[in-house]
DNA sequence: CAATAATTGCACTTCCATTGCATAAGAGAG
DNA sequence: CTCTCTTATGCAATGGAAGTGCAATTATTG
């Protein structure tokens, strides 16, 4: 475990025992999380903590945030294909209208997308919507 | 003016002074609008006839709902191009950090998503974000 | 150990979205 | 035209998420 130590050093991220379970709490997860399951999964402790965790976690590119359109904001460990914190990782995110989870699918790039002249695209941000694996069919 | 009787009517929409203002309204905007924005612009009406004159329109496909991520819902009518009743529109909206203005680029089609296998895609929301043609240099 | 800085917890606030209920307006039957 | 029934509108209130200020606690450094 000296390595979750030594990956929050090299994030400039004081170590601290809420943050080590909150990361063990996302890295666990496969499907991104609201504040609301954080919430949920550490009772004892406080949301304004909870809610400045993940966006301690997010300055220091360890969490994305996605909006899935639900319209409430979730978020999901930065992988080792993702390169939040440069503004080119462009993978795109599952939202599942059956069981309202949301997975990053982190090996899928957004193809390049045209714009018209004048405009400068610094971002995307994509969702595809309909069933996920787990729903479908099985 | 004709016109926009037999629209609502072919919309199966009663028309009433509140609805086709609100109507002339978003006809005027070439950018979606938020709900405050309609507020603001009829104040002597409730927020809540605004509200669910947008629902109403909403249900029977006459303005479709943008989610840019700036986490306020925005509105836009529906035009020639846009089929949002049919599940396979997919135009994509364009969102300006600098003016924060939201524009449906209606020509500008999402290109086809692959995903995994299991997964069942049903509808993509792309928002691409950065400068519009009016804040950049030009 | 003292002094400083960062983290956590509590209490609020704000803002948007949404609903319940009473009233007003409109459409249709007689 | 009037009564009835449906639909729209207005007012009040609620709920949920996001965010902030401040005090208290915990960690870090000298």
């Amino acid at each position: 475990m000296n390595n979750i130590e030594q990956f929050f050093e090299s994030k400039h991220i004081r170590l601290t025992a809420m943050r080590l379970l909150i990361y063990k709490f996302l890295a666990q997860k496969d499907v991104a999380v609201t504040l609301r399951d954080v919430e949920n999964a550490f009772e004892k402790a406080d949301r304004t903590t909870l809610y400045r965790t993940i966006k301690t976690f997010e300055d220091k590119a360890v969490v994305h945030q996605i909006d899935d359109g639900t319209g409430i904001t979730k978020y999901a460990l930065c992988e080792k294909g993702c390169n939040c914190d440069i503004e080119t990782d462009l993978h795109l995110h599952f939202h599942c209208n059956n069981c309202n989870e949301t997975i990053c699918l982190t090996d899928h790039k957004i193809p390049q997308i045209k714009v018209p002249e004048g405009f400068v695209s610094e971002n995307v941000n994509l969702v595809v919507k309909g069933v996920c694996d787990k729903c479908s069919g099985q």
